[in-house]
DNA sequence: GTCTATACTTTGATAGAC
DNA sequence: GTCTATCAAAGTATAGAC
């Protein structure tokens, strides 16, 4: 029958009436992944081992490779995450922003939204500190979630440009990647202790939209 | 006798005249460093071995002891050299603008003077991807040397700020951290096959100063 | 599903000849 | 200064028992 590594087909013997009943593979892999992710935010690509995932769920490391073929399975898995649930939060906020508002309101509201998004996330967190450090073809592939990602952005821009709300200097293609590189950033050097993310998010939106001369 | 490690004492065997005359250790050095920045921007902290470096100076990898006492203390050379060749090089930038300029002015020469440095660099390329790899320990002595050129833009904001260039609602700390991240960003996705440097740092400058939003 | 045992590989670093 | 030889440690991954 050979379920093995693949999620779903667990559904075999499951005993709720719920669609989705998880099986303890399910369990197990999820509670990895999630283990994974902080592991990998700490110590970076090379400097996680299995061991060092295997002692944090209570498994062996060898048990691992019953969840994940490798530790590049593993480590692609938490890079898509990171990502795919930040464009999911972002859109999401977009889409519920009333049709009536101005460019420069919508696009004030995906920045707050990547930005809560991405520090909130550990998956994020963690993509970002490893996707450096991840042998190419995984970075490759793993590509194309930003690339969608990307893409929303770059029509939100577009609308906005096209509405003549930005100043007609400005380059899209390159404001997209000024944007998301600028909040990103804030993973790199944002410490809780300090401002609050809703202090974070205003000053962004005004060193972004706005910029830091007056007048 | 013991020169060995000791970079200037091996100015026992000079014959030229020249005040710093390069011995065959110094010259190795210098060949070790900059290849291992090369290396390590290619490959990352962990991903770089000795022997990589050693084969792209045409050494073994036992032979860059003599010159480097570990693979740490030479990626710590990489690191701080990054950060300092920039920072002297925006200082001189800043220097030469006349004192009549605007604070504007003179901020937008930092703004260009650190995008022209950075990307031109292989130190500071290196510095920047493996900066997050990195022991510890290792990171923290880094540290300074950024905190030092941080303090120096922080001295211009603050300037700018108290001259009324800013706008008032800015936090300056964090507008400082902003800028840089914002500019260092370029290294993350900078190809010189697209835009020139000149355009993107006018891109920038605009970015940052003006904003992406008319009026 | 998870364990124990272990094969295989790579790496940073040292010793000592030249 | 650089080489050859070599070691100890650590890592990924597999095999097979339970």
């Amino acid at each position: 029958m050979s379920l093995v590594h693949t999620k779903n087909a667990a559904t075999t013997s499951r005993r709720r009436r719920q669609p989705e009943a998880e099986t303890k593979a399910d369990i197990s892999r999820e509670r990895v992944l999630v283990a994974a992710a902080q592991i990998f935010n700490e110590k970076g690509y090379s400097g996680t081992t299995m061991r060092d995932v295997g002692r944090a769920v209570g498994l062996q490391a060898a048990s691992l490779y019953y969840h994940y073929r490798s530790k590049d399975e593993l480590i692609e898995a938490v890079l898509d995450k990171g990502v795919d649930d930040v464009a999911a939060s972002v859109r999401a906020a977009v889409k519920a922003v009333p049709e009536t508002a101005s460019h420069k309101e919508r696009i004030s509201i995906a920045l707050d939204a990547h930005l809560r998004s991405v520090l909130g996330s550990t998956f994020s967190m963690s993509a970002r500190r490893v996707f450096g450090q991840v042998p190419e073809p995984i970075r490759r592939r793993h590509l194309k979630h930003r690339d969608a990602y990307g893409e929303f952005w770059m029509n939100l821009l577009r609308d906005a440009a096209k509405g003549g709300a930005l100043r007609s200097e400005i380059d899209v293609r390159l404001a997209r990647i000024f944007i998301i590189s600028a909040l990103n950033s804030a993973l790199d050097w944002y410490k809780p202790e300090g401002k609050s993310v809703d202090q974070l998010a205003k000053q962004f939106n005004l060193f972004i939209t706005d910029g830091l001369f007056s007048s």
